[in-house]
DNA sequence: CATGCGGAGTTAATCGATTAACTAAATTTA
DNA sequence: TAAATTTAGTTAATCGATTAACTCCGCATG
């Protein structure tokens, strides 16, 4: 027999007390009103029928939901992100919240329609996460919900963001080969046009002109950033006349190719060739042998961050948006040795 | 100046009927107590004015709330589930239901919390997921809600469930070694007690009965499914005075090992060794070189068969729970050659 | 002694939809 | 022509909470 769960207008004919009081017992609201032991009569009796309040009905009355949309263009599918939706997951949770998700498979069209979704919803904000770290026009369907960006910071910075501190994140990758007393450090990089590749490029370019090196010697770039790209990149850079002793990478995957590339040309890492790289992918940066040093992106504090900016909108609608560059720690492990 | 967004009553007023009768036009109920053109008017005045029904108030009256509850144990950190995420939301998505994700990070005390957070939202139905396939207990706190579970198996089969065909998947990929004339296929297995390990174990198994093998030969374990314990196994097994002529791997990570071994020993794959593996992992299979054969694991397919058995328990509240295999395609690629 | 005030509640309105029950006019049927 | 049925709506109840406005009692104060 399915016996429907109590309501609170049960709690309080239990209670011996009106819906009003039984409400603002639980809730503790309505100052002195309640006196202490009814108070306590009607949370015990709340207990004893394991009484659980309607969110739905609660929304409605109260315009707040309780839940919160997370939009990401193809989001779920990117190996990374989980710690992104898990790090805004967590924040969420700790305060009560839950994630209503919409993934809109990188097509924008579909975005306008996730946050009217969503709005139907009534959820009390959105948080609007990239596959990669780029710059967007806000969407106009957001109209005046609180919104977050993560990983991603928007043209006129008219809404909080979160992006990883890539120029943070290169100079600390490259301090670790200069700490090992590298000075001519390759770049691999690649053709494709992204926030990350500019900075973490620019980055290295002052690294190289503050040597007084050549950058044209030291600079390769694959078409792709994946691994046949970090090899074949690699065995061209590696082949050259003069060398660089150790080489910063875009990210694992091509770290990955430059390993094979090393292995054919018989370099051992980090003997003959010291390997720095971004992403620390937890697929690849441990697995590869020797592990790979690599800048982390900070996909769960950003997650977690965004969450957190997003309920202080809620708290405070006049508060003016941050934009917040989230520091990239270097994982250290064994692709390094001295010069 | 922030306008509210019109509710049904002002659709009504700007109209010139009723809620009832805006309510009626808009959803096309009622039957024939709507005319034609009212209800055409009704539907251009909701158009014109942007008019989005309110969910939450719509799910207060009618016991439907659009969305479902997806329960996972760390899912959303690992990386294939994003794809089972991804399925789900996608079979969601076209009928119009939206996912509320709750994480337990595996804890399963955090389970019963998550579900009744996900049941005071008014949620339709609950997928519970586990990271890996596993035969579970159904958490009471799920009561007569709705649900499947998805990569696990109720020890009582009291609720629908979809696994992969752990059986079909090893047939397959044996298959792919058999055609190419091997006949001495090794295993190489995990020491975790798991319930893919027993059925991929036990399916081999039978292969090296079938040809009156001897298992001990060519069977050897790990303790961990991961890269190093597939090379130490791998460089063992491959050691042995008669090696198999090919492997098959219990997983992708293993089957890394392997690659390393064979590159350590001297061996080409796939001219010396022919490799299979399981899982497809994307981050893995298609990089190693050669391209990995792999069974794919169908956390996609998955993903939206629970969801689409999920709406047939609501559509028919009566309906027989259903245990669903589902298949597990062989992903060919370069690493399987003639004996 | 009348008045004012704080304490402890209750009553009833409200949030924005859906829907059962009712109504009035037009049309069909007997 | 009167009764029955159909058409095209309207009115009002309802879902399960929250909360503004009101009541009532006892006590202190001028």
């Amino acid at each position: 027999m399915v016996t429907k769960p109590p309501r609170l207008a049960d709690v309080a004919n239990a209670a011996g007390v009106s819906t009003a009081t039984a409400s603002m017992a639980l809730n503790g609201t309505g100052g002195s009103r309640i006196g202490a032991d009814t108070r306590r009569r009607v949370r015990a009796t709340a207990t004893e029928l394991g009484y659980r309040p309607n969110t739905i009905a609660r929304g409605l009355r109260t315009r707040r939901t309780q839940m919160i949309g997370f939009v990401g263009d193809d989001v779920a599918t990117t190996p990374f992100a989980g710690q992104m939706i898990r790090g805004a997951h967590d924040a969420a949770r700790r305060a009560g919240i839950l994630l209503l998700m919409v993934d809109t498979s990188g097509d924008p069209s579909e975005t306008g329609e996730a946050i009217a979704a969503l709005q139907e919803r009534q959820i009390d904000g959105i948080l609007l996460a990239t596959m990669y770290h780029q710059v967007i026009d806000v969407p106009k369907a957001i109209g005046s919900t609180p919104a977050v960006l993560l990983d991603a910071r928007s043209a006129d910075d008219s809404v909080s963001s979160v992006v990883p501190d890539e120029r943070g994140g290169t100079l600390g990758a490259l301090a670790e080969l200069a700490a090992a007393g590298h000075r001519r450090i390759g770049h691999l990089t690649t053709a494709e046009d992204v926030e990350a590749r500019r900075i973490r490029l620019a980055t290295w370019r002052e690294h190289v002109a503050a040597y007084g090196l050549d950058p044209g010697e030291l600079l390769a770039e694959a078409p792709q950033a994946k691994t046949r790209g970090g090899y074949e990149t690699a065995v061209r850079l590696l082949s050259r006349p003069e060398r660089p002793s150790a080489i910063f990478c875009f990210n694992d995957r091509m770290a990955m190719g430059v390993y094979r590339a090393a292995a054919e040309l018989e370099l051992s890492i980090p003997d003959d060739l010291s390997v720095v790289s971004y992403d620390n992918q937890e697929l690849i940066a441990p697995e590869l042998d020797p592990g790979l040093t690599s800048a982390a992106l900070p996909h769960f504090e950003m997650g977690s961050w965004a969450v957190k900016e997003l309920l202080r909108k809620l708290a405070e609608p006049d508060a003016e948006p941050v934009q917040h560059l989230m520091p990239c720690p270097i994982a250290r492990r064994d692709s390094v040795a001295p010069a």
